[in-house]
Formats: C-alpha cells, sequence, structure tokens
DNA sequence: ATCGCTTCTTAACTTAAGGTAACGAGTTTA
DNA sequence: TAAACTCGTTACCTTAAGTTAAGAAGCGAT
C-alpha cells in the first residue's frame, strides 16, 4: 500500500487532535516540520551506546526494541500505526542502552526534538500538547507495566491476543515470545497447551 | 523525626529545581497551591473503583500500589522521599483499577489537578514543568519496565537491593516478594540459593 | 533444484517457581 | 497471660519455564 503526502498529513493531525484543538496555522507549522523517512525491513534506527535525539512516530509499518544480553536479543517493545517512540536520550542526553528496528518496511515520522525551545515560545500549545501525549503515554506506559507484572507469562499472552490481536499476526512468534519474557519453546508449548484446554 | 513547614517547602522545591529554575514569585504560587498532609501507616489513599483527582508527592514516608487479584494482593509499586505518584484517572477520568495504601506514617503533598488551567496560562513555566516532569517519568518507568522484562526475578531482586536498598530494609519481604512478581515462599528460597552460591 | 535462512515445533532433561501446609519468632490486642 | 496477628522460613509435591538438540516447513537466492 502506498500513502500520499496528504494522507499522512493527516494520520499525524488525527493523532495529535486526540490531544488539541490546534489552529490552521499550528497545524501548518507542526506539518513543516514532520519529516517523513522510508526504511525497508530489517534497517535499525537506534543502536545501543549511541546518542538519539529523534522520536519516531509510525504512520505505516513497524518498529521494536530490544536490549542484547550476552548474545540474545531481548525485545521489550513493538511500535505500530499511530504510537510513538520517544527514546530515554532525547531527554537525559544520555546513550542509548537498546536498539531500535523495523521488522517491517516503515514509514515514519522522525522528529528531531531540537528546535522545540522556540517554538514552544512561539506556539505555547504545542508545549501543552507535548505535555498532555507524554502524560498519556506516561499512564498507559504504567497501566501496560502493572498488567506485565500482575501476570504470568500464559496470561499475558492472552491479554496481547486481546488488546494488540493485529501483533499476533504481523510478528514472528519468536519476537513476541522475547516481548513476553520467555523462550520461543516456552510459547510453542504453551500454545499448545491452551489448545488443548480449549477442547 | 519532625518536619518543618519550611524543610517540606524546600524538599518540594528541589525536586522542582531539577527541571526548571522558577522566580521567587512562581516559587510561592507553587507552595500556595501544595496541600501538606499527613497520613497514618495503614491509611489507604485511593481504592480500585474510585475516581482519583490527585497526585501524590511524597515528602516522608512510602506509599504503595496494588491490585485485588482474586483475594490476593499485587503490589506494583513503592514511592518514598522525592517520588511521585500520577494515577491515570487524573487524566482521562476512568476509576482506578488499583489500590493506594501508606506503608508507613506519610507526609504527603497532595496535588489536585482541578485548577491547572488557568495557572498555566498565567504562568507557562509550569506547563513546561509539568511537561519535562511527565518526560523524565515516563522515561524512567519505560526503563524500569525495560529492566523488569529482561531479567529474571533473581536479577530483579539483586538489581532491587543495588538500586533501592532501603526499599529492602524498610519494607516487609512479602510486598517484596509481590513487587517481584514471586511469593514470598519463593523468595526466601531465592535469598537461600543466593547465601549458598556467595559462599 | 539445491542451498541457506527463517520460523516453528518437539523432545528429554534440569531448574525454579507455584500451591499448600505447617512451624516459630516477634508484636499487638483483649 | 493468652490469643491473635504479622512475618519469615521450611518442606513436599506439582507445574511450567530454561537448556540443548534436533527436525521440518516455507521462502528466497543462486
Amino acid at each position: 500500500m502506498q500513502l500520499t503526502n496528504d494522507k499522512m498529513d493527516q494520520i499525524l493531525l488525527n493523532f495529535l487532535a486526540r490531544y488539541v484543538i490546534l489552529s490552521e496555522e499550528e497545524q501548518n507549522v507542526i506539518i513543516d516540520l514532520a519529516i517523513f523517512k522510508s526504511f525497508k525491513k530489517g534497517t535499525i534506527l537506534l543502536k545501543e551506546g549511541q546518542l538519539s535525539k529523534d522520536a519516531y512516530f509510525v504512520l505505516q509499518g513497524c518498529i521494536r526494541c530490544y536490549y542484547m544480553v550476552d548474545t540474545e536479543e531481548k525485545t521489550t517493545a513493538f511500535y505500530t500505526e499511530s504510537e510513538t517512540l520517544n527514546p530515554p536520550g532525547v531527554l537525559n542526553h544520555t546513550p542509548s542502552e537498546y536498539y531500535v528496528d523495523c521488522l517491517e518496511d516503515s514509514i515514519l515520522i522522525v522528529a528531531s526534538s531540537e528546535t522545540d525551545e522556540e517554538l514552544f515560545a512561539k506556539y505555547p500549545i504545542l508545549e501543552k500538547l507535548c505535555r498532555l501525549v507524554s502524560e498519556d503515554l506516561h499512564s498507559k506506559s504504567q497501566i501496560a507495566f502493572d498488567n506485565f507484572k500482575i501476570s504470568t507469562p500464559e496470561q499475558r499472552y492472552l491479554n496481547l491476543l486481546e488488546i494488540r490481536p493485529d501483533l499476533a499476526q504481523r510478528i514472528p512468534q519468536y519476537y513476541l515470545a522475547s516481548y513476553l519474557g520467555i523462550t520461543p519453546q516456552s510459547l510453542s508449548r504453551m500454545r499448545k497447551r491452551l489448545v488443548r484446554k480449549a477442547s
């Protein structure tokens, strides 16, 4: 599927409209700032040790965060359409502890956080927007963390199927397993167990 | 230990100074807004199903978030001195899914998020402050989530001892166990295993 | 067509966590 | 003082995850 520039603008504006009402001018400022980039599946957007200054908003495709622990990839997050990855380094200027790569061909908005200060002074509503988005992301991430903690791997898998059924379809099972905190073998066994239970 | 009002103000201002430089006037506005409250150990600050409009900043003591799953408490967070709990309900007006209680006699700042709008209009730096605090909390919570996910219960315990050694001292072990995602019995066994390994 | 790569599955064995129950030390309450 | 409660530990058995190894299905590339 091909996305026109107009459509991409619209996806972004729809997302922002969840938080604040923007004037035509403010919308244009944002659209002008937004840098749309395409990436091939497998592209590494951020490596451990790199200083990331960019936030990523997913227009199409899927990106993934993972840590390298010894020789093993530990996947901690997937971001798909209209989701935002804002690596910590953007704020505190420390090198990234994880990798980010594209699991599919993806179109992203790459938002550099450099020019923000003057912009916020000129358009205070953008500061409000950032506050609201950040509060919302924080709250969602808290809830996700809580759910993860209070669940067993099996409940986490069932929960994933329920709230993000798309992921189970589009993402290889061994990434999912890592995301659930178990090995691919365990996930495979678990699925068999679940089928047995269901019948 | 007894805290004077001046000391409490100072703790709060020290915290805020990590994020922005505030004028005397702005500091006074915040101090005037801050409501200091004392709570006895065991006090329940928030119940599942309640709509919370308050954020809590801990001046002294310790509060804890937990879910009731069937008849079991699942502890997901502890907040101690200079830490902030901002329940999701403040934003999205949904009832809380968890409980909050005091594990110790505590002095908290209870911040109602009602008056914020006019205030932000008058003092834009307060909006910036909230944005920065929120981004920081989000980033920290992300990292904590990641660390939790990529660790085994044992690593989580060792990590806790390292980065929050105070908690292991002041918090009963069965709350810690729940927080680590295991039963008190498993934690007890694990500690024995670790001693055996160490020697 | 064959090779290599990715992805999922199965199996056998080991390790550690869960469930249940019981005990004991320390503290609070009646 | 006795009873109740809190908190940590230990034991026994069960369940499920980790480890290692192997195999099979699907896919793309040469």
